[in-house]
DNA sequence: CTGAAAGCGCTTACAG
DNA sequence: CTGAAAGCGCTTACAG
């Protein structure tokens, strides 16, 4: 098990460590003879640097973390898991290792802080969905170069990876809109999310456009609840809207989860999708495709996101003195079953 | 960004830097006062030692891998992905880090080498699903520490983690045969994974034991395809069933991607679930409560998999000497609506 | 172009 | 019980 040091290939390449070491960084000023006898050595050896004293000696390892709040975790839908994926392979591909943390829920100061923080075991980190403020705080302090993903706080200065909510939202809508719907209501959990924020607006803008409702009209149309989204608020929220006396022909659910509950309201009023209830969603996650009719939603690139939080990163971590920024990633929308109009042919959208 | 090691600590404690060290692994032979000062001064500076420079000194860093074949990545159910999270979980618990590695399919040999096997990043690995020969060779080779899940290879001796597949798929089975099925079928995809020929086997068995089915009975019920298990596979294997002369009353999906396509072929033939069919899967995926009638299954303690692997491990590692050690996880069957019976009342079975 | 030396921040025998 | 010293395996000025 014990193997061979950079030493060890000095020896055997008959010269010191630190040619060894010019030769493993592929720096200049190396003769090629040197150079070859060098990598003769370190082939013969199966050589391979260590990742701990490189990491002791430069002082930075390639690694990054990735913080994830721990109710994410347990979310069955796997939204942010997806996400996670997409940065582990982009930071694979970019030779950095990924390290998870889970942010726990309430956040006890020092105590929660993840420990890849304070035993510098990363070099920077990607926050996603959200976090505990405590938390952000700590990483501003400690100058911690960060990514946020799909989240954003009121004069937190970093760098952003988000989702064009509105534009997709907008688009949702007017789609509803093409297909005549003139009442269309709007069912949202974790209300308080700035992605779900901003997908309601694009519901209020475009009914707004359309039809010069009122704002009290819109009112009646929507139900917003701040916990987090989910089929039992979906199926609540559809519930509530689709016992008004003039009730919607079509529901917005503001994501997939909540999409699910709208339709087991449907069934539950005997309303067939989409004939007597149209039905859309947002972020496109597996159960979409499950349900009976399939559901149509909005897109949303999550791999994507998570390898653009890495670009953001690791470009970040290179030039330090950049200014910061934010890269807002487009949806697509996704015709299928629950709403009528041309199905979008189903292509593999990672 | 700079900030304190042990040295600043030990000055400021007015000790030496052995005493500190000695404090901060919590060794005994320190006075009481000393050790006092030396806590006092580590608080005050917020002191943390680098992961780094332990890894270095110690020869082992407290991480650990976690080795997926890429397709997995690919498939939308999370099944691996949910053991991953399991693993996570416990070696965050039992403070290790998790490295994340997915091997290439086809394996190249050295070029395709997980990196942190090679820069010793990892002190043991886990292995799930499946894994090139040639990879397992060279762990073999390297002596590294490594435990299997869901997953094995006939005289691979090392630690493993199994789903009681056989136990499973009989009580599934049998729970079929309590509603009255006599003509079962058996549609898998995967064939040749060991965990779907123990499904198969339980199949089997049962179908003899209750009926003393003749194998060419049973053959004729059975469709079986070495390509990865998915609603594709389902769909196919079910609509041949479906249209034997005699075809079966209820059928038993290797596992619930398979299940979904089961489901797509009743549709088809527009048979209606449970009463003219009923499907039966296996591993109780998020999509089974989405599919409609939601699907009986056999659910597997997916994240708790991943937890035994790290404690197998961790127990390996810490006592290196100790004989191999196969863990075997229980399923738990899960009577929803498609195939009759009584519901069993939905927990969360993590 | 190459080597000797110091340093990264820890741990661990070994003295005392 | 405590400290001085060497070592873990690299990288990086600095000489030459």
């Amino acid at each position: 098990m014990m193997s061979y040091t950079i030493r060890d290939v000095a020896q055997r390449a008959g010269v010191s460590q630190s040619t060894v070491s010019l030769v493993i960084n592929d720096r200049t000023n190396v003769s090629p003879d040197t150079r070859r006898r060098v990598l003769v050595a370190i082939e013969d050896m199966e050589y391979y640097p260590r990742h701990s004293a490189r990491h002791l000696a430069l002082a930075k390892g390639g690694s990054i973390g990735f913080v994830l709040t721990e109710q994410f975790f347990r979310v069955s839908e796997p939204f942010y898991t997806k996400i996670l994926l997409g940065a582990e392979f982009e930071a694979a591909k970019q030779g950095f290792y990924t390290l998870l943390s889970r942010a726990k829920e309430p956040f006890e100061y020092p105590k929660d802080i993840p420990r890849f923080l304070l035993d510098r075991s990363v070099d920077g980190l990607i926050v996603a969905g959200r976090a505990p403020k405590r938390l952000l705080k700590f990483i501003k302090e400690k100058k911690i170069p960060c990514v946020l993903v799909d989240f954003k706080l009121p004069s937190y200065n970093t760098n952003h990876v988000l989702i064009d909510n509105l534009s997709g939202s907008k688009e949702a809508m007017n789609h509803l809109i093409s297909l005549g719907h003139q009442r269309i209501g709007f069912v949202a959990g974790s209300s308080t999310h700035p992605s779900i924020l901003e997908r309601y607006e694009g519901f209020r803008q475009v009914m707004k456009e359309h039809y010069g409702n009122s704002i009290n009209d819109i009112d009646k149309l929507t139900y917003l609840n701040e916990e987090e989204a989910s089929p039992q608020i979906g199926r609540e929220g559809a519930l509530e809207l689709l016992r008004l006396p003039d009730p919607p022909t079509a529901i917005f659910a503001c994501n997939d989860a909540t999409a699910v509950g709208c339709y087991k309201a449907a069934k539950e009023l005997g309303l067939s999708i989409p004939d007597d209830l149209a039905i859309m969603g947002f972020d496109d996650v597996d159960a979409s495709t499950h349900l009976d009719p399939d559901l149509s939603t909005v897109h949303i690139y999550k791999a994507e996101l998570g390898k653009e939080a890495v670009r953001s990163l690791v470009d970040r971590l290179e030039n330090p003195d950049q200014p910061l920024k934010t890269k807002i990633i487009s949806t697509k929308l996704i015709i299928r079953g629950s709403c009528g109009g041309e199905r979008t042919p189903e292509i593999n959208y990672f």
